[in-house]
RNA sequence: GGGGGCGUAGUUCAGUUGGUUAGAACGCCGGCCUGUCACGCCGGAGGUCGCGGGUUCGAGUCCCGUCGCUCCCGCCA
């Protein structure tokens, strides 16, 4: 006998008649003391089992043990339901399996938590997440995913791009992220690190003569959690040789068309909006745009600059955002501590109420032709940001966010896809008191900046890209240094010495100089890709077995301690007491 | 490293200005029920109110500390 003839979620009324096995959970039993219903479920879907003690006494009497989440195996002929018990709500209600013959293959003790009961604590279905995943979200996002990636897979294949592995284990660059390091037991004192990127290794393949790559690749960062950003990413990985910008943004545009043709059934228009940084950062006030909605940022640096309010007149930049209506007391306090909260000394304000009057703290310092500048049409509220560029872009950016969702602005149905180019090259470091890569050291000038990044390296311009979409970053990419002396010109800008650059990316250097072709690609988030695809505000709702923001897996209890053998065999002393 | 929120039955939650024996729903256990589909009805068990200390005649409730989770800031080339 087959385990199974057809799986719980497929019969239907074309099957009536014949005699089926189906297995599957027992989601839910109503008995009514003669007739027992079973849900049947299994990840198709749930057809209703009929277990009537007339039809078979031995059934029927073992229904009555039958439990939440047992696992059945149950023989028995299809048969139509009388339409007035039909259930129209279900794909297979119109039939239902009259059980001959039941069998309890598998018990369950009491669930820790009930499967339909929404909003139980994350630590509870984290420790329990064998059961969390038989939940109808979690079943849906996790198979959302494994069907992007399968199409992911297949338009890289089609491409002619190669999947070819990297090294799990491999070499610290303390730059960047935190590392997690491992330790070698047949090289005491020494440390592998796993990797954050693929990034030297692919760029490699290329220097190797593979002129197509892909890999989708599980990158590692040491860093703290957010609901957005755990420690273990999967990225799609992607290098090509004699790139062109071109032909890897249409793949990408066609990639992601499939997956949301294949995967939503909405189409996306191609080719995507290009906007530079600089035109993000001065409309939007950051990198990764929410575009599905205006209320751009507005610039008042020199209209004020003379102005009698000092915040302004003295403030690198005076920027502001034009809300559509008037706001309380109450409200503008609530948007003040949002913009203090991302570094704001405060929020300025001045609203034009529907009848035209002004109502500001500020207004007394201004000049009627500054209010003339300002133009505030009535029911408008205008909030200020004065300060360095960078705290009113970071502030008015938020509170844009904000204030969209909170107007109703969004049209959530909408998915706005972006490319973002022209990023600086570098941002200064005032901690360490010097340039930092804002990609990573091997991103490519522009042509225009080739050589002359060193002169003005904060002026310098990136030959990279970032795809976003409705304010998320699904990944970025740039074209890469091939000349070993300009690899060497942007390390030393850096502020690497010659030692410290043979020590940590002499192989690097010395593949630049044996013939490198031109090479660039792009990186994709695939667990964000899963979010957005499947509205997910929880990044861990879309990984089978996640961590919790702690990092620390409740089911397991990874990351445990390890034996005072095994620390001996590593050559490792622990100096710190890890808590029970 | 810092800030906000939460912590009461197996689960999700309620619990008034501090006041009798801490409640509900679901789940669990027992019983009844032949057309339910969140089945229904009757009965029952189940609590160190996260933990420690304090104030008080009296603390789930107020105060202090601590632990855990979560969201955010820093951090994440």
């Amino acid at each position: 006998m087959s385990w199974r003839d057809l799986m719980c979620g497929e019969p239907r009324p074309e099957h009536v008649g014949q005699e089926l096995t189906l297995a599957g959970w027992a989601s839910r039993r109503r008995d009514h003391g003669g007739l027992v219903f079973v849900d049947l479920r299994d990840r198709s879907g749930v057809t209703q089992l009929v277990v009537n003690p007339e039809r078979s006494p031995e059934a029927a009497a073992l229904a009555g043990e039958i439990r939440n989440e047992f696992v059945l195996q149950a023989r028995g002929e299809l048969v139509a339901r009388s339409p007035e018990t039909v259930n129209d709500r279900m794909p297979t209600g119109a039939v239902e399996l009259a059980v001959d013959e039941l069998t309890i293959v598998s018990r369950s003790t009491p669930l820790p938590f009930q499967l339909d009961e929404e909003n139980v604590d994350e630590t509870l279905r984290l420790r329990y997440r064998w059961l969390d995943l038989r939940r109808d979200k979690l079943q849906r996002n996790i198979r959302l995913r494994a069907q992007m990636v399968g199409i992911i897979r297949r338009h890289m294949e089609a491409g002619g791009f190669l999947d070819i592995q990297t090294p799990i284990l491999y070499k610290s660059t303390p730059e960047g992220a935190r590392d997690f390091v491992v330790p070698s037991r047949l090289h005491k004192g020494r440390f592998f690190a796993l990797p954050q990127s693929p990034q030297i290794l692919k760029q490699l393949t290329m220097i190797g003569g593979f002129d197509r790559y892909y890999q989708i690749a599980i990158c590692f960062r040491d860093e703290d959690l957010r609901a957005d950003r755990v420690q273990e990413i999967t990225q799609l990985d992607v290098e090509m040789s004699f790139p062109d910008r071109e032909v890897l943004f249409a793949s990408m545009e066609e990639m992601f068309a499939t997956i949301w043709r294949e995967c939503l059934d909405i189409e996306i228009s191609t080719p995507w909006p290009r906007l530079t940084f600089a035109e993000v950062d001065r409309r939007f006030g950051t990198d990764k745009p929410d575009l599905r909605f205006g209320l751009e940022l507005e610039e008042a640096t020199e209209a004020t600059r003379g102005s009698e309010f000092g915040v302004f007149a003295s403030a690198d930049a005076v920027r502001f955002l034009r809300a559509p209506r008037t706001f309380s007391r109450a409200e503008l306090a609530t948007l003040e501590e949002l913009a203090k909260e991302r570094g704001a000394k405060g929020l300025a304000y001045v609203i034009r109420d529907e009848s035209g009057e002004v109502r500001s703290p500020i207004a007394k310092f201004l000049s009627e032709a500054e209010l003339a500048a300002l133009a505030p049409a009535p029911g408008e509220t205008l909030l200020f940001a004065a300060d360095d560029w960078d705290v009113t872009s970071r502030v008015l950016g938020h509170l844009r966010l904000h204030l969209g969702a909170e107007l109703g602005l969004i049209d959530e149905s909408a998915f706005t896809f972006a490319w973002v180019t022209d990023f600086p090259m570098f941002e200064w470091d005032a901690d360490d008191e010097r340039w930092s890569a804002v990609h990573h050291p091997f991103t490519r000038p522009t042509d225009e900046w080739r050589d002359r990044f060193p002169e003005e390296p904060g002026a310098a311009l990136a030959n990279a890209y970032d795809i976003i979409v409705n304010g998320n970053e699904l990944g970025g990419g740039s074209f890469r240094i091939h000349e070993p002396d300009l690899q060497a010109r942007v390390f030393g800008l850096l502020a690497m010495s010659e030692e410290e650059q043979r020590a940590k990316f002499g192989f690097l250097l010395d593949a630049l100089a044996m013939g490198a072709p031109p090479h660039g690609g792009i990186a994709l988030g695939i667990d964000r890709m899963t979010m957005v695809l499947a509205g997910e505000p929880n990044l861990r709702d879309v990984i089978a077995f996640p961590k919790n923001q702690a990092g620390l897996d409740p089911m397991s209890g990874a990351p445990t301690g390890i034996t005072d053998e095994q620390l001996r065999e590593l050559g490792l002393t622990v100096v710190v007491e890890a808590p029970q």
